[in-house]
DNA sequence: GTCTATATTTGGATAGAC
DNA sequence: GTCTATCCAAATATAGAC
């Protein structure tokens, strides 16, 4: 009994640290850029000794793999609370996603683009991408988009006005206010999308 | 007379070996990353010291200009070479635009992201982005499609794809195959994009 | 232009005390 | 878990010889 409760207690300690290190590890992503996060510079910033910040994350890799669970995690999460209010259509989902991108361009970047250099997601890491995806495909399967080409187009024309409003106007809705429109036209072109060939 | 063949021969010399470094450059980036690129490195791959290479490149911020200049610059011939067989079309040159993206996805990125931290493209260099994209605009322009709006959903459209295209798919067509299919629909859609708010 | 030499800084890794 | 103390490698910068 004993036991236990020490147990909880060190591992919400635990929990309760992580979750400072990776806050601080994006707020330094956001100056720095994603591949300029240092472990020492983070430790320093947190008011440890590198050595210490080491002993959570051992590698800058692991600590990459982390932010992008927490990024998955709190994607799911937000289209989850988004689903308890009201049920999911595409148009909501896809401005839960632009929103949650232009939030945190590095976050967008880590999750979705391999700009850095040696990171490939773990398994448990990339489980949380196929969930966030599985939700995605579900919105649009309601809408009768299910097939990969029709999927693929609307996505890739999400993303890009993403991308666009992130690099171009990142403080704006220059390329964003055109979400509902794009996705509306996507829709109703239907099955149109040339099948890949067998 | 001397002093003017001298110094062309030198500029000469100059020329190549700035192209030498600058393809050493692509290469590095092609496996290190934009951002790990080294400068050191960099002149050990081309048997240099790393002072010689600071004469011709003081710092990592000039290299990058000028690969973003190259890359522009690189763009803008490849159109060149296009129109000069027939017009410029919009599918044409959203193809050659796309092609030129997936060929090298690092240089993809510097051009068209905000990825590489402290790079802030020169004067010049962004001269040459204006370049670019005033001859895009211009093939939209024939097809009726001269709204910022209308350009801007385009412009998104066809960069979603290519980015799906390179994270998704680096090596296939699973998204560009679709891509006259989406500049087809977008120009169709016509004047109906909401224009900005007065 | 390219080099030697050196200085400074930074990032990451290890051994071991408390 | 967190620390001190080193160590090593890599990156950038500067002075100055040829």
């Amino acid at each position: 009994m004993t036991e236990k409760t020490v147990t909880t207690r060190v591992t919400r300690r635990r929990q309760a640290v992580l979750a400072e290190i990776l806050t601080a590890a994006w707020q330094l992503a956001a100056t720095e850029g994603l591949s300029g996060i240092s472990l020492r510079l983070l430790a320093t910033r947190l008011g440890m000794r590198p050595q210490s910040l080491a002993w959570y994350f051992p590698s800058k890799q692991e600590l990459y793999d982390a932010l992008y669970r927490q990024g998955q995690e709190d994607f799911l999460r937000r289209l989850a609370a988004l689903e308890d209010e009201r049920p999911l259509d595409v148009h909501a989902a896809a401005a839960a996603f632009a929103t949650f991108c232009v939030e945190n361009p590095q976050r967008y970047q880590l999750l979705t683009q391999r700009t850095v250099p040696g990171f490939q997601p773990s398994p448990e890491a990339h489980e949380l991408a196929r969930a966030a995806f599985g939700a995605w495909r579900r919105t649009l399967a309601e809408v009768g988009v299910s097939g990969r080409s029709h999927v693929d187009v609307l996505t890739a024309a999400v993303k890009g006005l993403v991308d666009q409003q992130i690099t171009v106007d990142p403080t704006g809705r220059r390329f964003l206010r055109h979400l509902d429109a794009v996705v509306d036209i996507i829709v109703a072109h239907g099955t149109g999308f040339e099948e890949e060939a067998q």
